[in-house]
DNA sequence: GTTCCGCATGAATCGATAG
DNA sequence: ACTATCGATTCATGCGGAA
């Protein structure tokens, strides 16, 4: 099957509108933050950053699946030495628009902004709240399942120090014959804590987040096929994640540089996916190394 | 000078009342989270937690120093398939009440409870929240400097996909007992997470933080004979900790087992005291050992 | 004295069963 | 229908006993 990528130029709040209800498998997103982003955006004063959202979450509201999910990244900024409280407050609004506010992910950021401040120390940590429409949704917990920790390294330390010793009379015995098949038993399910390092080496546009982050949240909560969508996807990390990992995907952005950005690397993409497939990760596609 | 460590039984509400204005550097506390601890205190509801905790968060304000802090441990449950936002409705209160929010740390707890669900990974991250009487107030920032070895950064190379996600490495705020053998390392300021894993190994009692977390307080935000103060002090670890420390404490706790518990291993400390006086954290202490 | 393995134990959460 | 209790699930940690 074909995956489609759409882009639309535009506010969210008006081009979501052309999107039918009950179509979206995820929603993932990074907003402009309050009083973030002048240059760009314009900025949201924090005070009316609620007013400002409510009509963009409700569109989201209608358009996701009963089964999807929406992930909401944000992280309230310090104003005048208080952390500001409209991220709370976009909780309890969002949750009196019928949102269920089902979990938040914290983004441990190992690679934070440099500073040094009097009474205050880095911050390296984001939000990512997970909402949904319904208590029951699609989860495949399976696709993000990491390896053990000590206790598996020591015993895979072990298992190559016999390896090495090993004499042919212990080969086809059964013991270590399949060392991927072991290893894959010894994975754990993750936790609530993400611990990504923030990519710092794009130079043509603010960088919102690692690719690692849609990545893992497209594998949670989607399969193949499914649709992905991004309503601030400035230069479109999530959806070419989305695409690589064969989702169709929409996006939707308000500035004409960083539309047409998008539109230009999506082109040698919608190319390739006409020619044989492969599984996605593995190749190195023409188009997207100019991106990284 | 001599070192003081009081203890008070009763309901922290009133026993508060004992306590002069402006007297406390420090509050670092841990109280029971709503629907949680029933057998020991009870369980507060969590629609009935903000109008509980308000009237000790009153005195708290109160008797704290206009340059002292508060730190809050506390992390909300999953009520019906959503996260309870009595937290959130908690901050909001609390700055209509006079606090200010200044700032919001991350305990990511390395250990954390296990399990499997449907819809959920585990919970590995609570909330260490931090109040303020007044926009300036004294943190000792070079105290919990954390060494930065050549490691760190070679390790950020290697690491792999999967370790991305899952690291076990002590990047951010996770700090060694023996920072004295990086002494001559480049000395780097942490951040707002911390890594720790929970004690819990009590057989006697269920502790509720390691010692580290308010050791970690302590030293950022107190000097030599300052005090602190934990209104629900519970097995006491704040107050041991504070006294290892050369801080005044003062702990307050409605359950007589624990008062009890606390004031008998109290007695070989205050012994102590009166013998030579060493650097703190170096040796070990009769009757400290039987708690842990 | 080390090192290594086994084991109990958590500020959990969901779904099924029982009153 | 709505609440209360219980079992199953699961993994990092540190202790104690053994090699």
């Amino acid at each position: 099957m074909e995956i489609k990528t759409d882009i639309l130029l535009g506010d969210s709040k008006e081009k979501l509108k052309l999107i039918p209800d009950d179509t979206i498998d995820l929603i993932v997103t990074s907003p402009p933050y309050a009083d973030q982003r002048l240059g760009t955006y314009g900025g949201i004063p924090h005070d009316k950053y609620v007013e400002w959202f409510l009509p963009i979450s409700k569109q989201l509201l209608r358009v996701l699946k009963p089964t999807g999910t929406f992930i909401l990244n944000i992280k309230e900024k310090v104003v005048e030495g208080e952390r500001s409280t409209y991220v709370m407050e976009l909780i309890l609004a969002m949750r009196k628009q019928g949102w269920l506010w089902t979990e938040e992910f914290i983004w441990h950021k190992k690679n934070s902004y440099p500073g040094k401040w009097p009474n205050r120390f880095r911050d390296s940590w984001e939000r990512l709240l997970q909402f949904n429409k319904e208590r029951k949704f699609h989860m495949y917990q399976e696709a993000v399942m990491v390896p053990m920790g000590d206790w598996a390294k020591t015993r895979l330390k072990k298992l190559s120090d016999t390896d090495k010793i090993r004499d042919n009379s212990k080969v086809g015995s059964g013991f270590g014959k399949n060392i991927s098949n072991w290893v894959e038993r010894e994975m754990a399910y993750p936790t609530n804590v993400l611990h990504l390092a923030t990519e710092c080496n794009n130079k043509n546009h603010s960088a919102a987040f690692p690719e690692e982050l849609p990545e893992w949240f497209i594998k949670l909560f989607t399969k193949e096929n499914d649709t992905v969508l991004d309503p601030f996807m400035g230069s479109g990390t999530t959806l070419f994640v989305a695409n690589r990992m064969r989702r169709n995907s929409i996006g939707i952005d308000n500035v004409a540089e960083y539309y047409n950005m998008v539109k230009n690397q999506l082109q040698p993409v919608e190319l390739y996916l006409l020619e044989p497939k492969e599984k996605y990760g593995k190749t190195k596609r023409p188009g997207r190394n100019s991106v990284r």
